[in-house]
DNA sequence: TCTGGGGTCCTAGGACCC
DNA sequence: TCTGGGGTCCTAGGACCC
C-alpha cells in the first residue's frame, strides 16, 4: 500500500508554527532574519517565554532568564512580546485552514489539528493535502510551520515534532503502532512526569511496552484519561478533533511580584491591576462571574480564598473590594511573590441583572466608556488611579488564546 | 529549581438532601 | 458469596497542555 492511492479511514493533520511569536518578530524586523532573539513580557521580562531557531542552537530555553541566556551568547536580542500581533497573525492562519476542512480544532495560538478524512476524494491524499496547508500556512502569513499527518491525533502531533522546522512528517495509520514502539511515553502529549513515572514502575518506558500492563491498571488509577492513554501508545487515540468551541470555565490573571514584596499598598495596586483585566475581559466578552478565586503566594505556599459577590458582575471595583476583604483577612505581612485573581463560572451576562440595575447602570456606564476609550487609545489611557505609575505594566502573553473563541485573554 | 502567564480535566472526600 | 444509600454540590489537589 502506498499512501498516495489509498484512502485512510481517518486522516488527521496536527499544524504548528515554528517558535511562532519569535518567527513573527522576525517577520516584522528583517533585520532579525538569522539572528538569535528572545521574546519577553514586555521590555522589562526578565524570563525568556520563547526564542528563535537561531537561539535554540545557542543552547538558549523557554524558561531560561534573560541574564543566563546572554552568557551564552551575548549578541542575543531581546523582542518584548506584542500579543496582539500574534493573535491577528493567528487568525489569519487559522482562516485560511478553514478553507481545507471546517473540522478543525484550534488547540492553541499556533496549533490546529484538521480532520481531513472527508477531504481525501475532493483534495487528494492525505500527503497532497499537508503540503497545500504548509503552502497555506506560508503564503497567509510568511512563517514556516511543521506539519505531522496520521490517522489519530496522538501519532500527528508525535509526527510534527520529529522534523522541525519546516517539516513534513507523514505515518500512515497503518504504520503508527510501529513508529511509536521505541518512542517514549513521555514523548506523547499527555503524558508527562506524573504518569511518565508510574508507567516507569510499571515496567512502561516505551510505547511499545504499554501492552504488557492491562488497560483496566491505568483506568483504574487515572480514569477514561488512563483507558486514552493506553490506546494512544499504540497509535490508536480515539479522540476525535474538537470543532465546538466550549464556553469558558474560568477566566483569570496572575502576576509574578517583586520577590519578597510585603508593602500593602504595593500589593494593592497588583490586586487592581489583576482586578480591572478580569473585569475587562468578562465585559468584553458579556459575561459575568458570582464567584472569584483570590490568591498569594508567600514562598512556598499559596494564601488563597473564594469570594462570593451578592451577584454576578463584570465590574473590577467589585472585584477589588473582595481581594481587600481578603488581604485584611488572610495576609499578616508575609513577604509575597505572586498575585491571582480569576473569575470561577462565568456566565453569559443577562440585559437585567436585579433589583440593584439603576444603581449599576451608572459604574455599568463608566465602564463602557474606559473600555472604549482604551481600546482607541491604549491599556491604560483611562485607568484606576492606583494603577497611573504603572503604565508600564505590559500586556500579559497567552499562548492559549483561541481565535474566535473564549480563550482570547488580551 | 524556579523562573512567565493562561488554561483544562479528573478524582477524592465531606456536607447535605431526599 | 458477600457487599450495598444515592445523588448533588463544593473544595482541594494532581496532572496535563500551550
Amino acid at each position: 500500500m502506498t499512501t498516495a492511492d489509498t484512502l485512510w479511514p481517518r486522516a488527521i493533520i496536527l499544524m504548528d508554527m515554528n517558535a511562532f511569536f519569535a518567527s513573527v518578530e522576525q517577520l516584522d524586523h528583517p533585520e532579525w532574519q538569522g539572528r538569535p532573539i528572545a521574546i519577553t513580557n514586555g521590555r522589562r521580562g526578565s524570563t525568556i517565554i520563547t526564542c528563535s531557531y537561531e537561539a535554540r542552537a545557542w543552547g538558549i530555553k523557554t524558561g531560561m532568564r534573560l541574564k543566563e541566556a546572554r552568557r551564552y551568547c551575548p549578541e542575543l536580542i531581546q523582542a518584548p512580546s506584542r500579543p496582539q500581533r500574534y493573535v491577528k497573525v493567528s487568525t489569519a492562519i487559522m482562516q485560511a485552514l478553514q478553507r481545507f476542512t471546517p473540522d478543525i480544532e484550534i488547540f492553541s495560538v499556533d496549533e490546529a489539528f484538521l480532520d481531513i478524512t472527508r477531504c481525501q476524494l475532493l483534495l487528494g491524499s492525505p500527503e497532497v493535502i499537508a503540503r497545500q496547508v504548509k503552502q497555506t500556512v506560508l503564503q497567509t502569513s510568511g512563517i514556516l510551520c511543521s506539519v505531522g499527518v496520521s490517522g489519530d491525533k496522538t501519532t500527528a502531533k508525535y509526527a510534527a515534532k520529529l522534523h522541525k522546522p519546516d517539516g513534513l512528517t507523514i505515518i500512515p495509520p497503518w504504520e503508527a503502532e510501529e513508529a511509536l514502539r521505541n518512542a517514549p511515553v513521555t514523548a506523547l502529549c499527555g503524558i508527562n512526569k506524573g504518569i511518565g513515572s508510574y508507567l516507569q514502575q510499571h515496567g512502561v518506558t516505551y510505547c511499545g511496552e504499554m501492552k504488557n500492563i492491562p488497560v483496566s491498571v491505568l483506568a483504574r488509577r487515572f480514569g477514561n484519561p488512563g483507558r486514552r492513554i493506553w490506546l494512544m501508545a499504540q497509535g490508536k487515540d480515539p479522540e476525535g478533533v474538537i470543532t465546538e468551541i466550549a464556553a469558558p470555565k474560568s477566566m483569570g490573571h496572575g502576576k509574578v511580584i517583586p520577590p519578597d514584596t510585603s508593602e500593602r499598598s504595593v500589593l494593592l495596586t497588583y490586586y487592581r491591576h489583576m482586578s480591572e483585566k478580569v473585569g475587562y475581559r468578562l465585559r468584553k466578552h458579556h459575561f459575568r462571574a458570582q464567584s472569584f478565586y483570590i490568591g498569594l503566594r508567600t514562598g512556598q505556599q499559596w494564601l488563597k480564598s473564594r469570594a462570593r459577590v451578592a451577584e454576578p458582575t463584570d465590574d473590577g471595583e467589585i472585584i477589588y473590594i473582595q481581594c481587600i476583604a481578603f488581604l485584611n483577612h488572610h495576609w499578616h505581612g508575609e513577604g509575597c511573590f505572586q498575585v491571582q485573581v480569576t473569575a470561577l463560572d462565568p456566565q453569559p451576562a443577562q440585559q437585567q441583572q436585579s433589583l440593584f440595575a439603576v444603581d449599576n447602570s451608572k459604574r455599568e456606564g463608566v465602564n463602557r466608556v474606559m473600555d472604549a476609550i482604551n481600546e482607541r487609545y491604549g491599556e491604560y489611557t483611562l485607568t484606576p488611579v492606583r494603577l497611573l505609575e504603572r503604565s508600564d505594566m505590559p500586556n500579559v502573553i497567552a499562548p492559549a488564546w483561541k481565535p474566535n473563541g473564549h480563550r482570547q485573554t488580551i
